[in-house]
DNA sequence: TAAGAGACCGACTAATCAGTCATAAGGTGT
DNA sequence: ACACCTTATGACTGATTAGTCGGTCTCTTA
């Protein structure tokens, strides 16, 4: 059986995605992951720490995938299509985190320092530097290159998620990383 | 002196902008606007009501502002450019309005139909159409298209927030224009 | 086997919330 | 002077919430 921690996090992922952090109680969470509401703020002290918590769960999970994927031979834009293409794919299929992160990071309880620390931030950014440095990206800063990605990625995602003929369509794929690649490309 | 229902609209508004939907009770609003708690439920029947009526408060005013900018002899591109910078600048001049729209796009509250729906949507969409039909953008759904340089302007926008340096660099703001300009064209 | 620590329970509470309601003042048309 | 509508008040309520607490169970280590 798999341990209660983490059992309440995927529960509250669940909810939160469907219902929002407001409208999903503490107790309700505990309730439906089968555990009690005193275990609960046993592993997370505050409702704000289990949604920190989820947060970091779900970026460090992104980030292993996501680097899984490149390959050391790579060219600079096959890596960029590979992270790329691996956001788009994870949040596809992980919609539950996709939807959580949308709301997360528009709320409150985010802030910008919190994202920069992260590693899966860290790596892209260098690669932003590395475009840079070999004159093939646009002369912006890499943190703002990076974000202009990483809200393309948001916006595809979306797109596909409400037309799902597209999801298998690799050519149509091919075209939305072409528009990012167009934007950030001297 | 201004009527009631302006004024707990702009009081939520600012509330909201802070704090994010929850953590504001209907009764602070109505306490900070000056106003009884009853005339708040007198004029928004539920929270949700007051929440949807600043949602198209806003639309309408960014959706003035934007057309009152364009001029008729204007080409495709300076078109899009007129409305890209007046996007940009005025939600960085309306920093709440700008808040409570991320918020509130990332929200339960929201759905994709209600803003397919508003005439700003419409107006760009059929720019959208107009670009595509012109074979100047490139052959992709005028929809996402549109949603890409709503998402682009909406990554500008934060990051001129944070960095309020470029604030006033028209040259700057060119560049960041260019981005969003080679993404959708051809 | 004793003792200490972490995991676990669920009833409980103090605070907060969206929304109601009885009441009344001011304006407008007849 | 009357009926009626809109605007306005603020005390109130029933439901809900995050977080607490006293105590039990189970595992580890000396």
């Amino acid at each position: 059986m798999i341990d209660k921690r983490t059992k309440l996090i995927n529960t509250a992922k669940t909810l939160f995605a469907k219902n929002g952090f407001y409208a999903t109680a503490t107790a309700k969470i505990a309730k439906e992951a089968g555990v009690s509401n005193g275990i609960l703020f046993h592993y997370f002290p505050t409702k704000a720490e289990l949604i920190h918590a989820m947060y970091y769960d779900i970026k460090d999970r992104i980030f292993n995938y996501s680097v899984s994927q490149i390959y050391k031979e790579a060219t600079l834009k096959e890596s960029i299509y590979t992270l790329w293409l691996a956001a788009v794919e994870w949040n596809l299929e992980n919609a539950e985190d996709f939807e959580f992160m949308l709301q997360f990071e528009n709320s409150p309880y985010f802030s910008n320092d919190i994202e920069k620390k992260h590693k899966y931030v860290q790596m892209s950014i260098e690669l932003a530097e590395q475009g840079r440095s070999q004159n093939v990206f646009k002369d912006i800063n890499a943190l703002l290159l990076f974000q202009i990605m990483s809200s393309l990625v948001e916006t595809n995602v979306k797109f596909l998620k409400y037309n799902p003929t597209f999801q298998n369509d690799v050519e149509f794929k091919n075209k939305l990383f072409e528009i990012a690649w167009d934007a950030i490309k001297k």
